[in-house]
DNA sequence: GAAGTCAATAATTTCGAAATTATTATTGAA
DNA sequence: TTCAATAATAATTTCGAAATTATTGACTTC
């Protein structure tokens, strides 16, 4: 029998402890994820029922997610899921790739053989749920799609993890979850003409060869794209609701 | 008699509605000036009766300054000052002047003319200020320095101001705010051989001028001063506390 | 009819005590 | 004496209702 409390795995962040915490993480999925629709006004009874909690933890939670500019509070007026936006979107990636290009390159320049290793792992476990997604043939589970998010967020943590600066990473965690609430947005418009396993590979191969401006070069492209892709959708998505 | 209801300052945020937002701005406040020492417990009672406010809006604000890193949290065992370190304050240094000097290029690459106005208009005002500190003979009331401080956050801030990027100058804001933890701990310690009015001149012409590498130089250089000048400071303090 | 005032309603914000959890002190056994 | 278990204490966390503030709608006035 596993005991959790000696359960100290270092990737994956201990389950919080109090109610506030569990409730900052739902909430923060659930934005993330797009189950709160950007712009909408956070209801205070409303919330206190769907997550089943009492005022004090709820608030807390709200607090720490303003922190985190994924919701926004004006005084006496409430909360708001954070609004989505072509221009931040833009500023968004631009931003990021600046972060993470530096990250990259700072990385392979310092990593060293357990670095190494610990990127092949990550990259063998990504190319294996990319591999889970091919197999199936039309809507695959959001059960395989979540493990595959997870893989991809653990090997760009393992590329950029030994850059020597925890406020890169930091700073850089932080527009990746911006990034992310794009990205979700856009998964139903995405046109699958992308082979992102082949990105993928690209990347870890010129990484691992320690081809610091070839793996830059390649992650700033791999942004790109996804970049694009999240535009034509929010594009789409914009036009549609004027149209 | 002004309305403040209509008195809507761009530069200077509107005094916080709400007690939580008060008290958070007070709590910062505390925190980077080094009234509440760096590592030490955050007891919720003393807290309740020195900002005189009930538990729901001290809580709040002190989730908000976990966002922003100023506080820590480990879940049921309540919160503390962030410590500091010579290691982190390396890193934001490196951090901070990676940002800024991306941010000082794109800026004096896009500023129009009303930025340069701004830039000088913001130049005028800490030259000024500055000329008040050489005035006084020994230390210098706290008013002055603390309308120093301001007008030199707002020339930073001016610099930087065409930018083109929210986010940078976001992130940059939260470095902004790490390092000026750093600094105030330095002041008592500095020995003042340094023409920190002479530097801002240099890079206010250089940023006038449009010579960009010139000005990214300057600021780098600008940035490191102080860095170093924290550094010895930091050192020897932990030497003061170790012997 | 438009604009402003004022009551009624709905929402957020705040309080203080109850419940929960950590920490310290004490006791008993090896 | 040392260690473990347990009781006492101190702290954090949570609840739900009271206080405050915004919003809505009816009503009067210009």
């Amino acid at each position: 029998m596993s005991d959790t409390k000696t359960m100290r795995d270092p990737g994956k962040k201990a389950e919080a402890k109090t109610l506030a915490g569990r409730v900052y993480e739902k909430l923060r999925e659930d934005i993330v994820g797009g189950r709160l629709a950007p712009d909408s006004k956070l209801k205070l009874e409303q919330l206190l029922s769907d997550y089943s909690v009492g005022m004090s933890p709820l608030r807390e939670a709200l607090s720490r997610l303003v922190g985190d500019m994924l919701v926004t509070s004006q005084g006496q007026r409430g909360f708001r899921v954070a609004p989505l936006s072509l221009a931040e979107l833009e500023d968004i990636a631009k931003t990021r790739a600046f972060l993470e290009t530096e990250a990259l390159s700072k990385s392979i320049q310092n990593g060293d053989d357990d670095w190494l290793e610990a990127l092949e792992r990550a990259y063998r476990e990504l190319a294996d749920s990319e591999q889970a997604l091919e197999d199936v043939d039309d809507e695959p589970p959001v059960e395989i799609v979540s493990h595959w998010e997870e893989c991809n967020r653990l090997f760009h943590r393992a590329l950029l993890s030994a850059c020597g600066s925890e406020w890169l990473l930091r700073l850089n965690g932080i527009l990746n979850q911006q990034m992310e609430r794009y990205r979700r947005l856009s998964l139903q418009h995405s046109r699958g003409h992308r082979d992102v396993a082949g990105e993928h590979y690209a990347i870890y191969r010129a990484a691992k060869d320690r081809k610091i401006l070839k793996a830059c070069e390649l992650i700033e492209q791999h942004l790109n794209l996804t970049t694009t892709e999240v535009r034509d959708a929010l594009v789409e998505m914009e036009q549609a609701e004027a149209g």
